[in-house]
RNA sequence: GUCCCGUUCGUCUAGUGGCCUAGGACACCGCCCUUUCACGGCGGCGACACGGGUUCGACUCCCGUACGGGACGCCA
């Protein structure tokens, strides 16, 4: 039988990184066996649920590059066939009516109280199997249930017993069902809840592999007693061990933030596929060693036996926006950007370019080879697409920013470089043919001549040319600029040295 | 409280009894390259949670302790 893996998420919100490294996972294995990738959006909790979480699951996946098969399944168009399930599961005997009102209890306090409630039964001695209506003969329960009385399905599970499932990732699982409650099927206003759900969703959808959240470890033994309930074969479980907060807690939006949104990093200028690179490192490690791996290779190597059993720590810095990511997953994108093949980077330097009003159409047909030179040049040394339109800005535009520091280090320091860079304008204006060698030489000159370091003059230039005290080779930068622009620029600098000589200013 | 799981450099990890004086990656430090900053090259710092066993031999197997994580809902 053919593998028929899915990623459920509930559209409560962002994509959650943790998410999308288990959408991966799934898809890899997918994509490595040969199998379909479905995607079900868990949509039953309608408070919940919104659009526009939906949609940046679906932006999310089409982002990294997970494509998902057949037809989007939305689990609350299937709520009937729960329902039916849960009531079937009555009439055969194997779960009932449970009359008892419903409890009441706050969201915000919830596991707390859970904990609590399970301290108090163990104490108290309390088994799983005293609730009252648990026997109640079945016309008593039909005509209560005619007469109108509220009452939630509970499955009916054995005084004795053990579930097995086998694990791909913790191994052969077994629990006593002692240890398992008769769990709620269907509300009491007859909504299904979510084990019931996802058990019959993914017997519809002939799930053959579960690959899911650690989270979701324990009550697979729930799961398995349904499937067992319904006749269904049960398939096999891949728990991902949990990516956790520096501080070893659970990494929540809440008191994380946007760094555990997906959307953050396709928003702050991340290649898909190195995020995706990065993301597959988290909890698996392929058999080689090797990091850097292209999807294909990542396919190749990919096997669910690799998987850890130990949560990964996701190391950001708080509170200091130069560590606001993992700085492991910051160099994997400044790895792709400056080894991926220079035609995959253009369209996202484009997208880049164009939102900053940067972007000229010649670079796609004229200027094409121009542009592919300016980025070979640049991308060696920035870390996102961001930085094409920052610090990469006085390559695309003349309206650049200059850096306070760069200024005062590189311009300021030496008055010698108010007579000195008009004077390298010019012999750059003789200068023919105008390339790297040749400005080069054209420099050294001038600085020979009038008895400086070349150095002077290179970081001056710099300066005047980029606005920044770091940057590429000065000489590949007059080559790429061109003669035209390097003169103008080198000539511009006037105000910084009438700034100088104001009276009162140092 | 009960059940389940885990614990190798700061972080991600390799390691399935001798190949381990524990390997790689990120970060950090130094040198080289470079009159800038990176990249790159070379080198350095840095870990088997602890205690018992088993064994000729333990990071690897067993037991216990500590610490961490998960689950226990008429949420998903």
């Amino acid at each position: 039988m053919s593998v028929r893996v899915r990623f459920a998420p509930s559209p409560t919100g962002y994509l959650h990184i943790g998410a999308a490294r288990s959408a991966l996972f799934n898809w890899l294995y997918a994509q490595k066996t040969g199998g379909k990738f479905l995607l079900r959006i868990e949509d039953t909790d309608l408070q919940r649920s919104t659009d526009e979480s939906t949609r940046s699951i679906i932006d999310g996946l089409e982002w990294l590059g997970l494509k998902y098969d057949e037809e989007l399944v939305f689990q609350s168009a299937n709520a009937d066939k729960h329902r039916a399930a849960a009531y079937k599961l009555v009439a055969e005997g194997k779960a009932y009516r449970d009359f008892t009102p419903k409890a009441e209890r706050d969201d915000a306090t919830i596991k707390q109280g859970i904990a609590e409630r399970a301290r108090a039964q163990s104490a108290a001695g309390a088994d799983h199997r005293s609730n009252p209506f648990r026997d109640l003969p079945p016309a008593e329960s039909d005509e209560r249930a005619a007469a109108g009385e509220p009452f939630a399905i509970r499955l009916k599970i054995a005084p004795e017993g053990r579930t097995h499932f086998q694990d791909l990732v913790f191994g052969p699982q077994e629990r006593d069902y002692s240890e398992i409650e008769d769990l709620v099927l269907l509300r009491s206003d007859s909504h299904p809840l979510y084990n019931l759900s996802v058990v019959i969703d993914d017997i519809e959808m002939r799930i053959t592999h579960v690959i899911r959240g650690q989270d979701h470890l324990t009550n697979t033994h729930k799961q398995v007693l349904l499937y067992e309930a319904l006749g269904a074969e049960v398939p096999l479980f891949s728990h991902l061990p949990l990516i956790l907060a520096p501080n070893k807690g659970k990494l929540s939006k809440r008191k994380h933030g946007e760094v555990v949104s997906l959307t953050t990093y396709r928003d702050r200028g991340f290649i898909p596929a190195a995020f995706r690179n990065f993301l597959a490192l988290l909890g698996w490690a392929p058999a080689d060693g090797k990091e850097v791996l292209s999807v294909t290779e990542l396919v190749e190597q990919f096997s669910l036996e690799h998987i850890h059993r130990s949560p990964a720590v996701f190391n950001f810095q708080e509170n200091d926006p130069r560590h606001w990511t993992d700085e492991k997953a910051m160099w994997m994108n400044a790895e792709y950007i400056r080894t991926m093949a220079i035609d995959e980077l253009v369209p996202m330097v484009r997208t880049e370019l164009r939102a900053n009003k940067l972007w000229r159409d010649e670079y796609d047909d004229d200027d094409r080879a121009w542009l592919l030179k300016a980025l070979e040049l640049i991308r060696q040394r920035f870390f996102t697409l961001k930085d094409f339109s920052g610090q990469g800005r006085a390559y695309f535009s003349d309206d650049f920013d200059f850096e306070e520091a760069a200024v005062n280090k590189n311009l300021r320091k030496d008055p010698r470089l108010k007579e000195l860079l008009p004077k390298l304008a010019e012999r750059l204006e003789e200068t023919d043919p105008f390339n790297a060698e040749t400005s080069e030489v054209a420099l050294r000159k001038l600085a020979d001549e009038a008895g400086v370091k070349a150095g002077l003059l290179i970081n001056g230039s710099r300066t005047m040319l980029t606005g920044q005290a770091v940057g590429p080779s000065m000489f590949e930068v007059f080559e790429i600029l061109g003669q035209k622009r390097s003169v103008e620029r080198l000539r511009s600098g006037v105000p910084w040295f009438e700034a100088m000589n104001a009276p009162g200013d140092a």
